[in-house]
DNA sequence: GTCTATAAAGTGATAGAC
DNA sequence: GTCTATCACTTTATAGAC
């Protein structure tokens, strides 16, 4: 809103910057960082390679500056979106709220390139494996792990170690979204892991819930 | 056994051949195949890299001797070990086994070298998807769920969707793999995921089992 | 089969005019 | 901020002596 941000947008150099960013994300998920030559890069741009070290100081500053866009991406904030206290979800709901979320993910053009960026790097490069870690797995395995903690304590799933439920309820989601992708990058149909998601949180839901018999 | 398979291993040149695929299995999989040069192999064999050229076309014939490793390794045969059909398992100790063959994967170093190659490769090099999709995901993902299904008809478990029960079977050992991969990358503990391997078979058997209420 | 030497192309990055 | 030109270096691969 405030009128500088806006000059800042309609700035030639503000856009170049925007379009290197995107252009690397599409050139890095697709072909790995180390493959992509900063001329395929500025190719891409529609600018002489020269161009981009006005705006990076090298070619790996690209890579960090995307890398870092992994925290604040959907990938590392599965729960944020509907987490908001008046309209919280129970039980079975928040779950399913959840799975979407992330199904959701593959299909963000955008989401699915950071994801695949992700799974590229994260062993070469320390910084992609700290940020998974940190604020993709821990943090969202936590959080998960504490709401069904609360659940237990409501009597709305049976008694278990939160912290393994949580592990079981989020690995095959993970492994689901890196088969849709695959997929994509194949173009066959995605369809029959997309029904996955939905059916995990039954297969799920259903061996935790406490009303049995 | 035969004298002619004795002679080929002590030749010079047999010997210099699998240095090259051990060494490059090596580097590719913590560095990354296209980070890594044919100086650096040649380096670590311990010979000029023009040597390599004795034994391979290029650098990318190195890759694909290893990709083809792949479907002969442990990682695309799950089910194999202990499958013999006289001292075959039943019920949860078959899932148990499966579920320790996987997780003795992560502790070979030739086959976490191969996993973590799978995974950096999986997006650039068609190939590897296909070896991961049709060797590793789809036959033991079929495998399983016509063993589910044989334990359905004998009352072991409770009636469903048998392939839906395999991918919630396998997508944790998946990841839980992954998991393990990461962490030693970094030299941090993997005890607390180690012990998911077993929780798991625990969890999912309590969900399909029949002898229920 | 391995070596030295070298070709041929590619790559990241900089200098300086506009 | 972008361009042309160019540098310094790396990389894959080949040729030919031993």
């Amino acid at each position: 809103m405030s009128s500088d941000i806006n000059l800042k947008e309609l700035s030639r150099g503000f856009k170049t910057k925007k379009s290197i960013l995107a252009s690397s994300l599409a050139l890095f998920s697709s072909n790995g960082f180390k493959a992509t030559t900063v001329r395929d890069i500025a190719n891409s741009v529609g600018v002489k390679q020269s161009a981009l070290y006005n705006h990076f100081k090298n070619k790996d500053e690209i890579l960090e500056t995307l890398i870092e866009e992994l925290m604040t991406s959907a990938i590392a904030n599965i729960f944020t979106p509907k987490d908001s206290p008046s309209e919280r979800l129970h039980g079975k709901s928040m779950l399913l709220s959840i799975s979407t979320t992330f199904k959701l993910i593959s299909f963000d053009i955008k989401n699915e390139a950071l994801f695949k960026l992700l799974i590229q790097e994260i062993y070469n490069n320390e910084r992609v494996r700290e940020i998974y870690n940190e604020y993709f797995y821990q943090t969202n395995v936590k959080k998960l792990s504490s709401i069904l903690f609360e659940m237990m304590q409501n009597d709305t799933i049976r008694s278990n170690d939160p912290l393994i439920l949580a592990n079981e309820f989020f690995s095959p989601l993970f492994f689901y979204q890196m088969q849709i992708s695959l997929l994509k990058q194949d173009k066959k149909s995605t369809s029959a892991v997309v029904s996955l998601f939905e059916k995990h949180v039954d297969f799920f839901w259903d061996n935790i819930k406490s009303e049995r018999c």
